[in-house]
RNA sequence: CAGGGUGUAGCUCAGUUUGGUAGAGCGUGUGGUUUGGGUCCACAAGGUCGCAGGUUCAAAUCCUGUCACCCUGACCA
């Protein structure tokens, strides 16, 4: 159907309307053997996408109706909260990593090639370098900060290992803006823009129909609860979040705090004697356990971090080499928490030098606080309780039963220096509420479609990004950084919202919102209802695919099922004979309902505003 | 990166153990039939058996190498 082109100043907008027969919708009965995830089988079987290469997907015409959709909301929400378009490059020139040493970060995850002179280019997995190195040569005074700008640009990363077709991808789709600001706090600081781009994701993912939680992220280097993670709630989520139902307090399991426990005082006298047993070839804590008839919630875990430098750049030096965090063998150590309570940047030990260092790796006890010099003991709360335990042995093949603190750590315990006791470990479902007093943390599962954060001045340090203040002073620029997976949100509203027999659409990112299926294609009667109806809903704003392919009632059903559009208009005799069509929202469970020609388009048009 | 697995028609798979020159279902095309939830019948098109090398009179099948893809884990600003 020719849409009117004439010129005019502001278009209202119309929906389009198109016919099956004129797009490419190949659906299938079956969906690649490798498709396991809900997302990955429906959106291959209902012809959205094909996959090219590992974690590498063409988007067909109805992912990409959908796709623009979402990047339409996504823009329409990023320009009312002051940020402007623009566009970068996928090609990423090395030299630009020189002074943030980010690709040695990003290690193999970094794509590379080489141009014909031989010159490294990266194809660019986020765009900090590049937007830094624009904005230096484009802004040099505090008048033209805060500055906000976007761009929708495909993303590459050589993911070790791609999954679930769109949800973790080598190339995908992806809104990034960064912001830059000359103060942290008071009006146009990072502190403002930040909370306008929070704001913002709150709107689009709204918008986008959405059931998703923020939680508090790792923080940046700023601190406070800088950085702020968008997940989509659904059970088959890669990501667990934990909620506190009654103050609202969300988080991931990376930051989630853990509301006060209560410690032991090392002042419990020991179970029984210290008794070493042999525990060859037993790989884990829950083998250990088994072979030595002990529950995990009563063995001490005890791994070893090295320190690699104090926590920020310009902290004291570190007082200690090594750091040994003691949990509870059911209970997993959390880093951020091991660097937060040490105040050190750590990472985990490296087997061969702990090893050198007198730490029998995979049987080590917290009595190593007094074998190895330089040792830091943290304990979990948890784990600093009274009563049994076992742990390893600090010998190769063995473990110890009825390990008592004070008896077999003794005075260090004391030396506030040498051992700390708070929370290390991840939260789990059931533990204190971090802020509300009595309340318990639940858990659910996320899949994360923004991102934000507040970056700082890591990359205008590194890169020279200065602006001359009121002052006349040359002062590094504040940025921050805000993320959305475009395609992986695609993908993640799959999983949320979907039935046995296909995908089910929310309204405003669905590729056409409502579907008129012709009984008999060749029907003129038939035909001429479509197109009226089709003229009236466009008219209306809304997207109309026509299936006038001709194929078996079933089949059409099935596909209109399986593509999720959320509203069905069937144009067959029996309902024409009564004056009407047949009307179904794809939610909604059985056959749909005869609605008389007149009260269809405002009845679609009620359906879609619901949702 | 470690461990496991798979590559045969557009898709899902059988055939490989025991070598003899490639099959089924779905899909596609043609004709008929049927017409409100993946009709039924007939005929047809479609495959360098991932790639390379080797053994053999003969290789989808055995051997060697290689590439790709998948799963579990590690990793994931």
């Amino acid at each position: 159907m020719a849409t009117d082109r004439t010129f005019s100043l502001s278009t209202t907008r119309s929906g389009v309307t198109h016919r099956w027969s004129q797009t490419l919708i190949p659906t299938a009965r079956e969906a690649p053997s490798d498709a396991e995830t809900p997302s990955h089988i429906l959106l291959s079987r209902a012809g959205f996408i094909r996959k090219v290469a590992a974690g590498v997907y063409d988007y067909l015409p109805l992912a990409w109706r959908t796709l623009t959709k979402i990047s339409a909301i996504v823009r329409q929400e990023m320009d009312d909260a002051g940020s402007r378009e623009l566009f970068m490059p996928v090609i990423v020139p090395m030299e630009f990593y020189s002074e943030t040493r980010r690709h040695e970060a990003y290690g193999p995850l970094l794509f590379q090639l080489d141009d014909r002179k031989g010159n490294r280019i990266a194809l660019g997995p986020t765009h900090e370098e590049t937007i830094t190195e624009m904005v230096k040569g484009s802004v040099n005074s505090y008048k033209q900060l805060p500055l906000s700008l976007y761009q929708i640009q495909t993303k590459f990363r050589d993911e070790a290992r791609p999954r679930a077709g769109l949800l973790r991808c080598r190339e995908f789709i992806m809104k990034d803006a960064y912001s830059f600001h000359v103060a942290i706090d008071g009006p146009g600081g990072l502190n403002d823009g930040y909370d306008a781009m929070y704001k913002a994701y709150v709107n689009i993912f709204t918008r986008c129909g959405l059931d998703f939680t923020v939680v508090e992220a790792e923080s940046g280097p700023i601190g406070g609860s800088a950085s702020h993670e968008f997940m989509v709630n659904c059970a088959s989520g890669e990501d667990t979040i934990l909620k506190c139902p009654v103050s609202g307090y969300a988080a991931n399991v990376e930051k989630c705090e853990i509301g006060e426990r209560p410690r032991g005082a090392f002042i419990e006298p020991p179970t029984g004697e210290l008794t070493e047993v042999h525990t060859p070839n037993l790989p884990g804590i829950e083998e250990v356990g088994k072979f030595m008839k002990v529950k995990p919630d009563r063995m001490l875990k005890t791994i070893v971090f090295q320190v690699t430098g104090p926590a920020q750049s310009d902290g004291p030096a570190p007082a200690h080499k090594w750091i040994i965090a003691a949990v509870r063998g059911d209970h997993e150590v959390n880093e951020g928490k091991v660097k937060a309570m040490s105040g050190y940047a750590v990472q985990l030990a490296e087997e061969k030098s702990a090893r050198a260092a007198g730490f029998a790796i995979g049987y080590v006890s917290p009595r190593t606080i007094n074998s190895v010099p330089g040792t830091l003991l943290l304990i979990d709360a948890d784990a600093s309780l009274g009563g049994f335990w076992a742990t390893g042995s600090d010998e190769p093949d063995h473990h110890v039963k009825h390990f008592n603190w004070r008896r077999d750590v003794g005075a260090a315990l004391d030396d506030i220096s040498r051992v700390k006791v708070g929370d290390l470990r991840n939260a789990l479902a059931g533990d204190p509420s971090p802020r509300s007093p009595g309340a318990r943390l639940e858990t659910g599962r996320g899949i994360e479609v923004g991102h934000i954060f507040k970056l700082g001045t890591k990359y205008s340090d590194a890169m020279g990004l200065k602006v001359l203040d009121q002052q006349q002073k040359q002062q590094a620029v504040i940025m921050g950084c805000y993320g959305i997976g475009v395609s992986r949100t695609m993908a993640a509203c799959v999983e949320m919202s979907h039935d046995d027999n296909g995908i089910i659409w929310p309204a405003p990112i669905a590729p056409y919102h409502v579907l008129i299926t012709l009984m008999k294609p060749d029907d003129p009667r038939q035909q001429e209802t479509a197109r009226t109806l089709a003229a009236s809903l466009a008219d209306r704003g809304a997207d109309v695919l026509i299936d006038d392919r001709d194929e078996r009632p079933g089949v059409k059903f099935k596909d209109a099922d399986l593509i999720g559009l959320p509203v069905r208009i069937t144009i067959g005799d029996k309902a024409l004979e009564q004056g009407g069509v047949e009307l179904k929202a794809r939610r909604d469970p059985g056959k749909g309902e005869v609605v008389a020609m007149a009260d269809v388009t405002g009845r679609c048009v009620t359906l879609l505003q619901a949702g």
